[in-house]
RNA sequence: GGGCACGUAGCUCAGUCUGGAUAGAGCGUCGGACUUCUAAUCCGACGGCCGUGGGUUCAAAUCCCAUCGUGCUCGCCA
């Protein structure tokens, strides 16, 4: 109900200001401060000040006077706050929003009828997942999801990098070297811990090795990469073997997350259909292409990247951005638009994958970025070739131990007589546990840099997973009471919920459907994240203020229930985004 | 060195894009609240030259310039 009213405040005042011959261009509509008992309000009377001659209360106060209310359902009364002009909401906004969170998908809005592929993760399958690279299925997942309840149809993209260097490595080390002679056990018994140990002795040993042990390596890989790129079918399976093997493990642990997919990408399906072949010839005729020292290059000064992007190296082959456009260019061709997760260190990268895109003739304005910084430990760098990091894995193992601890230190001091079976120990363990990692990444804004610290990342209360999942699990509480009691949210008088607890929970509610639209737009799942925690605290406040089984009259029950079971729907929808557990109970 | 980010309470962070009402939370510290729909909760106190210096503006944490600190980046790697 909130945007629909933030639309009659916009057009009230607008039409206020034209029959007063002042411009309409900003409206300075804005959110008051808490103690300011409006709705929204509008700073338009500061910028009028100088153009109509008088100070800004007065200007205010003429605004509010010319404003008319008639013909909107939300917009009640306008009054000012000195130089601010307050609209305040009729009772019909809080009745239809009471109404509308009544739908267990409240906060989803209408079909928009466009396709958005999200792409995110798309880690190389070198080992692994470690808790640097986290951020991005987490983010990632939270993006999509966004996205998806703003009404977009959106599918979920790993796009696979099995035609680099290090994948040739990666297969090189594989052939080459046997159990024995690797100097570690695999940390755990998944593919990918096992098959990580050549990938990281293949890599010492071309860093350390003897030179002439070192150039047979090197003749290898780039036999490999040659295969690849002229699509040699026995190439191609020896690397696939490899890929197929450590991706598989890397699917389970970001399942854990969990982090789904539609669809894994590989960058080899370019090559063979000739279409990355086909980029670089169209590349090879712009007006951008050079050729120097043998490679093909673009230069993209029109673009302010001084860096010039090389497309084919002098031996002819493809390089991981030519191929990443022919990616491109099939996304726009099968999706109206195109959003990809990154890590920081990849954005001179997709600065020049946009300008070339549009060098070959795209509309760019399809393709958004969401870019991160990275995770790091105290110590420095995660990596996966160096072995050095904390595995996802690992965190997760931590989080649900740390909170199935939790759980059970806080069994005997449980008022509720619901008895929790090891099962359910177990559900919650996970639900916290798993809830608190990914919610301590994605509340943060992206560009903000992390540091890893254990403490930190599990703790399990004040602003984290837990303490906003608790208000789902209250929710849950009262609504199993009242059924069982025979009360029922239905018809409900919403004039009934008077007290400011009360009203301030729904104005909360009420929000909700905005909050999602601007996090899908501006691509900030994290906001999603501080209205939880905004909603947090307005419902402790009413849960604290207003019971629902033992309110004075039926009346008022039913009333309550109902704003019960509305903000079930608000934050159970709210932390789906997020990609937490809504536990029924803990 | 060039480019791009980030710098807000002792600590971790919202707020910055789109300037506007006394800068908000949590952790920690201190003091309170469970015979009550779950205390992973709530209430209160203490705590801020919003990195620094200039500028624009009626108004700056927010925009501009400079500067310091931190991170990322500047491969025929990905």
């Amino acid at each position: 109900m909130f945007r629909a009213f933030r639309n009659e405040v916009e057009a009230a005042l607008a039409d206020a200001l034209s029959a007063m011959d002042l411009p309409t261009d900003d409206l300075g509509v804005e959110e008051p401060p808490e103690d300011v008992p409006a709705t929204l309000a509008s700073n338009v009377a500061f910028r009028l000040a100088s153009e109509v001659g008088a100070p800004p209360p007065k200007i205010a106060a003429d605004i509010a006077g010319e404003i008319s209310v008639d013909g909107y359902d939300y917009l009640d009364h306008v009054d000012t706050g000195g130089p601010y002009v307050n609209f305040h909401t009729t009772e019909q906004y809080l009745a239809d929003t009471l109404a509308a969170a009544g739908d267990d998908e409240y906060g989803r809005l209408p079909d928009k009828d466009e396709s958005v592929v999200v792409e995110h993760t798309s880690a190389n399958p070198t080992g692994p997942v470690h808790v640097g690279r986290a951020r991005n299925p987490i983010l990632g997942d939270a993006v999509a999801n966004v996205i998806d309840f703003a009404g977009y149809d959106v599918e979920r993209h790993y796009y696979v990098n099995d035609a680099g260097r290090q994948m040739a490595v990666f297969t090189w080390a594989y052939e080459t070297f046997d159990e024995a002679d690797l100097d570690s056990e695999p940390e755990r018994d998944r593919i990918e811990y096992d098959l990580v140990r050549y990938y990281r002795k293949g890599n010492r040993v071309l860093e350390e090795g003897d030179p002439e042990e070192v150039e047979a390596a090197e003749a290898e890989i780039s036999e490999i990469l040659q295969g690849i790129e002229e699509g040699d079918e026995e190439t191609y399976a020896r690397v696939e073997t490899v890929v197929d093997q450590v991706l598989s493990g890397m699917k389970e642990c970001l399942g854990r997350l969990p982090a789904e997919f539609d669809e894994f990408v590989k960058e080899t399906r370019f090559m063979f259909d000739g279409s990355t072949q086909e980029v670089a010839s169209r590349l090879k005729d712009s007006d951008y292409a050079v050729l120097e020292e043998e490679a093909w290059q673009l230069e993209l000064d029109e673009w302010d990247i001084e860096k010039k992007l090389v497309f084919l190296r002098s031996d002819g082959t493809s390089l991981y951005t030519t191929r990443d456009l022919a990616h491109h260019e099939w996304k726009f061709e099968n999706f109206d638009r195109a959003v990809t997760v990154l890590g920081e260190d990849h954005k001179l990268q997709a600065e020049q994958l946009k300008a070339a895109l549009e060098i070959l003739g795209n509309d760019v304005g399809q393709l958004d970025h969401a870019i991160y910084s990275y995770v790091n430990l105290p110590e420095g760098k995660m990596s996966t070739r160096a072995g050095t990091g904390v595995d996802l894995d690992d965190l997760l193992d931590e989080a649900v131990d740390r909170a199935r601890d939790e759980v059970e230190s806080r069994l005997d001091s449980r008022i509720r007589d619901d008895e929790l079976d090891e099962d359910d120990i177990e559900r919650i363990a996970h639900q916290v546990g798993i809830g608190a990692v990914r919610y301590d990444i994605v509340s943060k804004q992206p560009t903000k840099a992390i540091t890893f610290e254990w403490d930190q990342a599990l703790d399990f209360e004040a602003q984290s997973a837990p303490y906003v999942q608790y208000v789902h699990a209250r929710c849950c509480g009262i609504l199993d009471e009242a059924s069982q009691a025979g009360v029922e949210p239905t018809d409900v008088d919403p004039a009934v919920l008077s007290t400011e607890a009360e009203e301030d929970l729904l104005r909360t509610i009420a929000r909700f459907p905005a909050v999602v639209e601007t996090a899908a737009e501006d691509l900030e799942p994290h906001t999603v994240a501080t209205y939880t925690r905004e909603f947090a605290e307005a419902f402790n406040t009413f849960y604290r203020e207003c019971s629902v089984l033992n309110a004075d009259d039926e009346e008022t029950q039913r009333a309550r229930l109902a704003l019960v079971d509305a903000s079930r729907h608000t934050i159970a929808n709210a932390l789906s985004i997020l990609g937490v557990e809504a536990p029924d109970s803990m």
